[in-house]
DNA sequence: CTTGACTCTCCAGTTGACTAGAGATTGTAT
DNA sequence: ATACAATCTCTAGTCAACTGGAGAGTCAAG
């Protein structure tokens, strides 16, 4: 009379690891590191996940895809998990992290605008120039970066 | 009466990482992967580098602070060194690179409008109401993630 | 021509994030 | 009762991107 419906639905390793497209190794990995909490054990001793699991996983994945370690996003979850900290700690924290997003926001459009930039000026002769010389390779001189010198003597 | 005051200007290993705030152990291994290309060498063998080496390095950074790998700067840099790859397909390199980077961007907007969302709605105490449970704390459920179910029973 | 700072190559170690394999146990279907 | 997949722990290996150290050679100054 306790446990319910929902409750009930627990995930093992091997289907966390079909749902989330991450093997399962790594899901282990992962709890080891503490990102992720199997809820409990079968009697055997198996993992049992909750469905959030995955939702959790896709979180961690986008992270790091975006240039975050595992330890930052091991911060970023404790946030999230935290249930006692100081308010304002949190708070700080969280805007520490949306500071830190748009430095990276800005730093891609920044390369963006340079690369595009350059294919803007394009030649439109959009007739296949093979075995040309590109126009755009008089213009990286205006870029950042610059040949590697290979002036040869 | 051929080579004139600014080719001379080579600087070596030690400057170069001064210079680019680099170890110098790191910009060997740049070149070694070819990402650098050290212009020539003196007598002795040491490294001689462009000072566009600087830019460079500069510009490996920043990609790689936004989550490239080395092996994806240096076939980007190939991009830009090449002087004989047929011009479609150096365009066509750009123009996924461009792609790229906005699929990035737009991610990391997602994210930062996820948390900066949670703070918007920050409770205005700036009494710094430490020890208690922060408002916050009910509004994750909406977001992305789920607390790792630790419903204990 | 010696001293001291700089650099060279080579090889081994580190960190982060997995990934593989062995050997044992568990869960379930017949 | 038994087969067989799924899972367990544990140890070790891999790959990227460095980093450190040994031992030797180079260069500029006095």
């Amino acid at each position: 009379m306790a446990t319910l419906s929902q409750d009930q639905v627990l995930l093992q390793i091997g289907q966390v690891a079909v749902l989330s497209q991450v093997p399962i190794k790594t899901i282990r990995y992962y709890e080891e590191l503490g990102l992720l909490k199997s809820s409990e054990r079968t009697e055997g001793g198996f993992r049992l996940f909750s469905p959030n699991t995955i939702k959790r996983i896709a979180f961690i994945k986008r992270l790091q895809k975006l240039g975050s370690s595992l330890q930052e996003i091991f911060e970023i979850l404790k946030v999230y998990d935290q249930g006692l900290a100081p308010c304002s700690e949190i708070k700080q924290q969280l805007e520490h992290q949306v500071s830190e997003i748009d430095r990276r926001i800005a730093e891609l459009i920044t390369l963006r605008d340079e690369i595009s930039d350059l294919l803007k000026d394009w030649n439109p002769t959009d007739k296949t120039t093979e075995g040309e010389i590109c126009p755009i390779l008089q213009k990286t001189e205006s870029l950042v970066i610059d040949k590697a010198s290979s002036r040869d003597n």
